[in-house]
DNA sequence: GCCTCGTTTGTTAGCGGTAACATGCGCTCC
DNA sequence: GGAGCGCATGTTACCGCTAACAAACGAGGC
């Protein structure tokens, strides 16, 4: 910056100036110094400019996992939101456990980023009492707070009422008449169980819930898992008629069960998945299941963040805000 | 840290020993310091440690897209190598364009880091200029330097030949006694080209080439671009007795087409993707495909780097390697 | 003509660590 | 008994940039 300020005869100080903030600096000089730091190839260190100047342009992004789509599209709306507005985002992997996430939040935190997205409100009292602390705003998100929730910790949340959205699968798949609705999940992290919930509450509601019909295992989901578990709960109850997956990998591996079994879905067993991922409308059948607005949650996630960063006072913490994207039943052909 | 320090009885510079290299202080002083260091709440500033040391500890990953799992499964290695060693990914989304590659690359250099892991070797002139002016170790991904190419700038490259992948699938095909086979590809991408090169070869070879029945578009791929553009193929020559479509979204597309116009595969229409990707082997019937070592790709990247990195003296420039992990051809059902 | 004010540029003093060198101390060894 | 050495710790001077304040200058008001 030095050579660059002596190359444009003015001092240091302006040189950051003409290339931060043009408009305060007269045009004249404006111009010297961009030919100059052109001419040199100077590109300002983000490291000393983050000490000084205290503000590091990162934001801490943390998912469960790389291997699920679901976060890989937050993670797209997150990253295409942030890049434009010059903020570069720390991604971290906390495997679907607290502990974990704590662990890798503090070393996060270590790099001092401007802001903090987190993925749902299962944290450990560590990770609570981190976030007490810190004075950059928070999101959380693909979940919602419930109102008078931590209410200690004003929590911003973007995302969609798992619960509901499970509650709308289970209403869905009686109203089509199904007696005997089953539920197969994996990966039971608190936004499956949610879903689980809604949907359980639905069958209560219609009076067809027989919790022999739930299967729940804490394995990973994928469409192999899919697969095997349709094998198990048709062996168990093979009086089953409708099921809901807790999501589409799990979905689709029962379909394609299903057709290697020669079972005609839907007319003898109706199959809804969750999530809406990107092949579901091309399987055959076409899949039930549930779109939800993952990349919007995460551009705008994003975008409160950039707000609350750009102002810094943070008026955002006594104010929080509890975004709802929604989500959207896509009744296709296997219900 | 002065904190830390005072608490301790120590100078802040041995405070800063004591929490990076604990073997170069005393039992005691160390343990004096943790203690103060806990129960202050200390977290080092990697952001001052950066400035001071000239090192960052992240990693640039430019990667073209966060929507394709292959790079996905990429990022994954990488990052779970990069991690346990205090890196940190910055990511970087290129969205396949060379120019964009060049910026995303220039924006991450402000940030100082100190490795940096590239997909593909088509990069601009710019960039060659940029990575030739560097100081800190590079490697290049997915693909393989040609012996003598690049010779004015040494690199390094992990991954495979995407053209010997594209002559087995060709071969395989040949070897099936199919012969009027057809190539369906999208995302034109250089490493696509070489595939289909490859494949291009293969049926030259093997005597049995066509060039009427290449359909090349440069849309981003899909499994619904996949299900039209095999309409689209077999309206133009509905002879086309095999088909090598240049990643598992159309091959999966394809596949579901099939079974919706009642076009027995694989009787009437081989089927060959590429990738592997993970629901590959559940179609119906399980797909042929290549599997490819995205994830150990992104492993060994990372693992080269780190290395590259550990010692400051850049010998790794006159040395450069080239790992190639391989591919396995996926022989399956469809085929 | 002098004072005030706004605009542009410069000066100073850090931001929070660490490299490099300096110091002090206990030991071994001749 | 003193030189010489190795280890543990301290001191100094930055790393490259920016916040905050200071200064210089021209324009307008009375």
């Amino acid at each position: 910056m030095a050579d660059v300020a002596a190359a444009a005869g003015v001092s240091a100080m302006t040189v950051s100036r003409a290339l931060r903030r043009p408009d305060t600096v007269s045009e004249e000089v404006r111009a010297r110094v961009e030919e100059a730091s052109r001419r040199l190839g100077f590109v300002p260190s983000r490291v000393a400019s983050a000490l000084a100047s205290a503000r590091t342009m990162t934001v801490a992004v943390l998912i469960p996992s790389l291997t699920n789509a679901v976060f890989i599209d937050l993670l797209a709306g997150v990253q295409e939101t942030l890049s434009p507005q010059g903020y570069q985002p720390l991604v971290g992997i906390t495997g679907y456990g607290p502990e974990a996430e704590e662990r890798v939040l503090r070393t996060q935190l270590a790099h001092d980023p401007d802001g903090v997205i987190l993925t749902g409100l299962d944290h450990t009292p560590g990770t609570w009492d981190l976030l007490r602390s810190l004075t950059i705003p928070v999101i959380h998100t693909m979940d919602l707070a419930a109102e008078g929730e931590h209410s200690d910790c004003p929590v911003q949340t973007v995302g969609f009422s798992q619960y509901d959205a499970g509650y709308a699968v289970g209403a869905h798949l009686a109203a089509r008449g199904r007696r005997r609705i089953g539920l197969i999940a994996g990966q039971l992290d608190p936004r499956t169980r949610q879903r689980c919930d809604g949907w359980r509450q639905a069958l209560r509601d219609a009076g067809r819930h027989d919790p022999a019909l739930e299967l729940m295992v804490p394995d990973a989901t994928s469409v192999a898992l899919g697969a095997e578990l349709l094998e198990r709960t048709l062996a168990a109850h093979p009086d089953t008629d409708a099921l809901f997956l807790c999501n589409d990998d799990l979905a689709q591996g029962a379909l394609f069960q299903c057709v290697r079994l020669g079972i005609p879905v839907p007319e003898r067993l109706a199959v809804a998945g969750f999530n809406d991922l990107a092949g579901a409308a091309w399987t055959v059948p076409p899949l039930t299941t549930v779109a939800t607005p993952r990349r919007a949650i995460g551009v705008e996630a994003a975008r409160l963040l950039i707000a609350g960063m750009a102002d810094r006072t943070p008026k955002s913490r006594e104010n929080p805000r509890r975004v709802d994207l929604g989500f959207r039943l896509m009744v296709r052909e296997t219900t």
